[in-house]
RNA sequence: GGUGGAGUGGCCGAGAGGCGAGGCAACGGACUGCAAAUCCGUCUACACGGGUUCAAAUCCCGUCUCCACCUCCA
């Protein structure tokens, strides 16, 4: 069975047939560098993620583009608030953005275009719309330039809604306008409020460009015309991609073929953006699990279900991994090395090539480790080798390989404190083992709590004492 | 007003006409000096009201509740 997703614009899962058979051209959506990423951001990140090392697994060539739009009006404003640079602003919250990344194991993209890096491509694109009828500068001397929406008969196609339908914006300026559905591809610059910095020279007068244009241009650029699957958060539908979309057509270009949107994770019920406080922030968050564990919560839950963000949910996310992370200590030091990632299961495979079905490609690892588990008193043989490299080899799809030096945030420094805590705790062990010999519980007690105490779980496995990082279940 | 989703056991979370995903929690048992881990077992649900069917969580009709989007929130 072959790879099928769920493409927003047909509202049914279908067959993926790339444009080029063995490639696959992934364009999604970044964010706006706006503030610090919080768990809602990451996990479109993840999602996506997780389609790329899909596709790679399936045996596709990934090209992989996620953009940023470092330019916007929330950033000047944001930075006009702050007294600072807007360039400044964007940057450093970029550089936050790619530490959230990191830890969370996303993998680097092919290539991240930033939307001030493209303007030349923006205009080109914008001068098209233009000669062939579908753009206007607009008529109040602003130095916008609108996309006429009524000279676009499809326009409402991806979201299936009709221009009548829709409610004009109360808030935007409808002053040179033809419609009020018309968006903005060039705003003119704002002399008196805006930054001589965040102006680009256009041939309808300085200015910078509206948000839809960037995806548009970008995804041209480093994909082409048509490319295969364009990607997003669910709010980005309309009016974001339905304009890119719109854009991109009426230019003469065929965009994308599939279109997939992952859903929101909300906090009581409300959207994070809004809520955003500083609780869910992704370094807040890792104080309480790790990345890994962070990760399989969102990986637990399916890209277009809606998450209700618990700590609750998320601290039993991190028991459920740390029992397959368990299973994967037990087999290693059985097996005696970390073996090859190996072949995945049928049940994960075909879950997987279901629309990314990652809830029932976990479940798929759980019944691996559980057999597993039970091969363990057998001793290390070909079938619990077997067994380790399959559920590594899953792992390593879903970006949660417990080896992945993403995962090694603290680098050569915490090599070596882990290796001074083994040496240490190995010494309490063997005071520990001595005390035990001579049935002396209460000793033998005594130093397993203190070690406890310290935050280690001590396992007694038939190989002798295991020692661990507790879990953070407090 | 328009468009698109969702309601599953104590909790998370799949499935989509018949064989009760999986995990967490709880309880019982095995193992253990005691634990931990693991294994075996128990608890077993589909918002509500009708209908179709030999059979419905799954299809149809109606109702309720919740959520998202409607010009720059992933």
């Amino acid at each position: 069975m072959n790879f099928r997703l769920y493409d927003t614009a047909s509202r049914a899962v279908r067959d993926f047939v790339p444009l080029e058979e063995g490639q696959a051209g992934v364009y999604v959506c970044g964010l706006t560098v706006q503030s610090e990423p919080h768990v809602g951001h990451v996990r479109s990140a993840v999602n996506f993620d997780v389609l790329r090392r899909w596709l790679t697994a399936s045996g596709y060539d990934v090209q992989f583009i996620r953009n940023v739009t470092d330019i916007d009006d929330k950033i000047l404003i944001k930075a006009a608030e702050n007294g600072r640079h807007w360039y400044n602003l964007a940057y450093s919250m970029k550089r936050e953005l790619d530490k959230a990344y990191d830890a969370l194991n996303v993998l680097p993209p092919t290539y991240e275009p930033g939307a001030t890096g493209h303007v030349p491509e923006m205009l080109e694109l914008i001068g098209e719309l233009i000669a062939r009828g579908h753009a206007y500068a607009a008529e109040d001397g602003s130095g916008d330039v609108y996309f006429d929406v009524r000279s676009w008969p499809s326009y409402g196609e991806l979201t299936h809604q009709r221009i009548d339908d829709m409610e004009a914006a109360q808030d935007a300026d409808p002053r040179g306008k033809r419609d009020p559905r018309d968006f903005a591809l060039w705003k003119g610059w704002k002399k008196e409020s805006e930054p001589e910095t965040a102006a680009w020279p256009s041939p309808w007068g300085p200015g910078r460009p509206g948000w839809h244009i960037e995806c548009s241009a970008m995804a041209e650029k480093y994909l082409g015309p048509a490319f295969d699957i364009h990607g997003g958060g669910v709010d980005l539908r309309f009016p974001h991609h339905e304009n890119e979309q719109a854009q991109s057509r009426a230019a003469g270009h065929p965009f994308a073929s599939y279109w997939m949107h992952n859903a929101w994770i909300t906090t009581a019920g409300e959207k994070m953006s809004k809520s955003l406080g500083n609780s869910l922030l992704i370094p807040n968050v890792l104080e309480r699990v790790r990345g890994i564990e962070l990760r399989f919560y969102m990986v637990s839950a399916h890209y277009r279900s809606h998450v209700e963000f618990s700590y609750e949910a998320l601290d039993e996310a991190a028991t459920a991994f740390r029992r397959i992370e368990g299973y994967v200590e037990r087999a290693t030091a059985l097996v005696g090395e970390l073996p090859e990632s190996g072949p995945a299961c049928a049940d994960f495979v075909q879950a997987m090539d279901d629309d990314l079905g990652t809830p029932a490609a976990v479940a798929a690892i759980h019944e691996v480790v559980h057999e597993g588990n039970k091969l363990l008193p057998g001793g290390a043989g070909p079938a619990l080798r077997g067994n380790l490299a399959s559920v590594l080899g899953m792992l390593d799809i879903l970006g949660l390989h417990p080896a992945d030096p993403a995962w090694r945030s603290g680098g050569a420094a915490d090599e070596r404190l882990g290796h001074a805590v083994d040496v240490l705790v190995a010494g309490l062990l063997e005071q520990r083992e001595a005390a035990r010999q001579g049935k002396d519980f209460a000793t033998a007690d005594a130093i397993r709590d203190r070690i406890k105490a310290a935050g280690i779980e001590i396992e007694d496995t038939p190989s002798g004492p295991a020692w661990s990082l507790a879990g953070s279940d407090d």
